[in-house]
DNA sequence: CTTCTGATTGCCT
DNA sequence: GGCAATCAGAAGA
């Protein structure tokens, strides 16, 4: 199944709970999305809250966009933007199966267990090659393919992870009984 | 198993 | 100047 046009012209929620089981390639690498955070413009936990900066402006942009920015100095995160009617939400990809071009990520990632090479935002980042290139990329063609799942999947609702602020917000979304989650739910 | 630390940089206050 | 949606490796229990 493909994504419908309109896929992300939604609350962030609801987007990273569809998000749980979709196929995710970029430029051939990729897999099943086992684990989702939503974040939104009145959520201190997100970056669009307190309005557009830098940063953060392809939050604000058209929906369907990647969001990719640097963490702690070291990693890349990858989001896709969405939004109901006020710009500024998207969802965190946190953790991935791996299915498809393992050879690829096996290398960029430097050979690493199976279970940990796309097992958090940091290494899934890294095991596409997702860098500042892809900022604001539209998410409906190369290098990006997607596909939703044929059967609507088991999802566990959790806590956000490593976050301050918004902690006790339930907005992670996992894929029950997932081994590749970046932690256990 | 768990907790702790260093790495490293752009952005916001 | 301080901090951040993290990770890997080391050390302790």
């Amino acid at each position: 199944m493909t994504l419908a046009a309109g896929f992300f012209a939604r609350d962030a929620v609801s987007v990273a709970r569809g998000l749980i089981g979709a196929e995710l390639q970029v430029d051939g690498a990729g897999g099943r999305i086992v684990e989702t955070e939503a974040y939104d413009a009145g959520d201190p936990a997100s970056h669009s809250f307190g309005g557009m900066t830098p940063r953060n402006a392809v939050m604000f942009g058209p929906v369907g966009r990647a969001y990719v920015y640097r963490i702690y100095g070291l990693h890349w995160c990858l989001n896709f933007v969405c939004a109901a009617e006020q710009p500024g939400s998207a969802v965190l990809i946190r953790a991935i199966e791996p299915l498809y071009g393992r050879d690829v990520m096996q290398a960029r990632r430097g050979n690493v267990a199976d279970r940990l090479l796309c097992s958090g935002p940091g290494r899934l980042a890294k095991a596409l090659g997702i860098d500042a290139e892809l900022n604001g990329a539209p998410l409906d063609g190369p290098p990006f393919a997607m596909a939703l799942p044929a059967t609507a999947p088991g999802i566990v609702e959790a806590v956000r992870i490593g976050i301050s602020k918004g902690a006790t917000t339930p907005w992670r979304f996992c894929l029950a009984g997932s081994r590749y989650l970046s932690k256990p739910v």
